[in-house]
DNA sequence: CCTCTCATGTAACTCGTTACATGATTTC
DNA sequence: GAAATCATGTAACGAGTTACATGAGAGG
């Protein structure tokens, strides 16, 4: 096992205990992307190695916030250099580096947490086509409407709660439901959006 | 008025009308940006300039695909450069650039518009934050839960179509409807979970 | 005269993606 | 012994953002 902590020249801070953190000053106040905050997030959970917070994301937030090794492991290696997390080298089998969460990276954590979120952005080509062939032709419409049928139907069949028995049709996680509830309007509205084409196609 | 057009390097292809297109060959697999292909889009309905193709953008297709002028004047040049539109100075008044579509360019975007659309990206930092408070505190989800509200509520107002008359619910615009839809269940989804968090903090 | 809107652009930067590189361990 | 999975990383590239720069005409 080999301690991995941040280089000579990073900010302590922790290290004297006696020396007592400046009243105002925020050490916290570090400015990170939200795809670190989101490894600091699922650190804080428990320890985890960098393979296992992507996994942690593909099965959580992946689809309001993707997470790709190339952005993640850079990302690490900031929170270690600015002393949110420390790194444990696992000796025994595989190589691995299990990130712990330090006091200070809690704190950071926290007080990210109830900063006002950015707003959301979205970029969905299929609709920006739809833009375009809406008002010419029910034919290119209607691969399109397709298209996000498909996607909302994947949601669906991944944010489904598994195991029958107990709940009977929410789940209790947010995001889950968030899905689960933006899928099925999305169903709604191609069905919707399919039958009046499929009139004006018929009338035309 | 003075014509603007393509340099000399750049694939003329339309300046001989006898000499045919090559056939299984399509000249109009050029590779642009989604952004690229929105400017193509606005100018094919009718000639425009860079301003009022920023403007088209934010009425219509913002809230799915946002546009920058620092994004959008350099891919006018490309659209140029590409042969797909070809720019006219407007002499009098202000000084402006109006693009028109090229035939070539309106086989380009034809061609574009059936191409099966990217997978639609999202990123919302209200979300992601929900992830790591959901299961601590009710106190801090709240927030969050109003901020998503807000956008609901916006996008409501925004895409709502005036005028009392005739229409009395959903517009005859896909993407109105579909903002609609969206925000709608979104606002049901907000209902249940400040209900649920209201709920839990009392009992607790 | 001042300010707002029209109008076009560039520079620097950040974030994220794809592709590549490497190697150990488990499973068939 | 071959393939899948675990596991960590880097390099090159691309798209998009913010901020900056410039200037003319319209309206008060």
């Amino acid at each position: 096992m080999k301690q991995i902590d941040p280089p000579d020249d990073a900010e302590p801070d922790n290290v004297q205990p006696e020396q007592a953190e400046p009243e105002q000053v925020q050490p916290e106040q570090v400015e990170l992307t939200a795809t670190a905050w989101t490894a600091l997030g699922f650190i804080a959970v428990r320890p985890r190695s960098g393979y296992e917070i992507k996994q942690a994301c593909a099965e959580t937030v992946d689809a309001f916030w993707g997470v790709s090794y190339a952005q993640l492991y850079p990302q690490l290696k900031r929170l270690r250099e600015a002393w949110f997390i420390t790194g444990e080298e696992s000796g025994g089998g595989r190589r691995q580096v299990v990130w712990h969460v330090t006091e200070r990276g809690r704190r950071a954590l926290d007080a990210w947490l109830v900063r006002p979120p950015a707003p959301p952005q979205l970029r969905d080509e299929a609709l920006l086509k739809l833009q375009f062939v809406q008002s010419l032709s029910p034919a290119q419409a209607l691969p399109l409407i397709r298209a996000k049928r498909r996607e909302f139907e994947e949601w669906i069949a991944r944010f489904t709660p598994e195991g029958p028995p107990s709940s009977p049709d929410e789940p209790a996680d947010l995001l889950h439901s968030y899905a689960l509830t933006m899928a099925r309007a999305g169903l709604t509205w191609c069905d919707a959006v399919e039958k009046a084409l499929d009139g004006a196609a018929g009338s035309r």
